[in-house]
DNA sequence: GAGAGAGATGATATAATATAACGTATAAGC
DNA sequence: GCTTATACGTTATATTATATCATCTCTCTC
């Protein structure tokens, strides 16, 4: 598994990948990957966490950048529809996508002590998951997964 | 798999033993199953479908039990709380649970045309997903797998 | 380079979901 | 019956999200 967001990795590396690959993208895609889309990016890049539209609202504000929930939701809805960013659903929030490369299923692994959410994705639909629902012959076309618990850093620091 | 929700069922048998289940259970742990409780689940369990917290508070509100979101919010955190229904984070919608007997981990299938939802259950941690959470080392705690698309029949619906 | 059309942003208002806090009532245990 | 814990009523407010309309800016075409 390649869970990035709890794996040590040179982090500035990956925040500029992030920003290059994305720019490349909308150029070639024709879409306008705009300075508040960038900076939102740039916000959700900058830590391997879920932010909530609000707060990121906070900062476009403080570099006034916009200053009404429309700005960051629309720009969050560009980076989401165009597989830039995710939804989290159980935490009502935001995070960048670290597997911009393919088309995937994400699945989030979410540490409730650090709040650091992890990124990675096995295709379930391949699995138990797309048998069971072979079986009652649903068509997928979407996946929520989100696992909530302890990160291996937060276990060891509570064994301490 | 055993998707209750959309394969056919007495459903009237469906409702009932849902209630003496959660009747029994009560008893037996000594909890207070409760008018509002009892209401609640009673609407929860008349459709295989998610029902938010206000649309649950107009019920209450027109039967005189209740008018304040503090009502059905409690009442659905009981029921959650117990296992007793399950909270749809990409609804913000609630749903009783058709799997009281064991302590499981549900996986919910939704319809995007008629809203069906139905539970089921793979130990996804015992899979794929497992292993990836093992090898990252992350304590699992809880689990949201919930899967968007269209139920077999929207789907001939659509095909005729 | 001017004009048309699409897409992006600004601004206002409001909808939908959820919880905090405090007082009163009711049930359970002694 | 008295005490304590739990549930409920009520008020207020926090948090998350969207609808709508006006304005601006970019891109494309001529």
């Amino acid at each position: 598994m390649d869970a990035i967001g709890f794996r040590q990795h040179n982090h500035a590396e990956c925040i500029k990948q992030g920003l290059n690959s994305v720019d490349a993208y909308c150029k070639e895609a024709g879409l306008q990957f705009t300075t508040v889309r960038r900076r939102v990016l740039e916000i959700l890049l900058a830590e391997h966490r879920a932010h909530g539209a609000y707060a990121i609202l906070d900062n476009l504000r403080a570099e006034g950048m916009g200053s009404q929930p429309p700005a960051s939701y629309r720009a969050l809805e560009f980076l989401v529809k165009n597989g830039f960013a995710h939804k989290i659903e159980r935490l009502n929030a935001f995070i960048a996508c670290v597997h911009l490369e393919e088309n995937h299923r994400p699945i989030f692994l979410i540490c409730r002590v650090c709040d650091s959410v992890a990124e990675t994705h096995t295709d379930l639909t391949r699995g138990a998951l797309g048998r069971a629902a072979k079986s009652a012959g649903f068509l997928i076309e979407k996946t929520v997964v989100e696992i909530e618990g302890i990160c291996t850093d937060c276990q060891d620091e509570g064994a301490e």
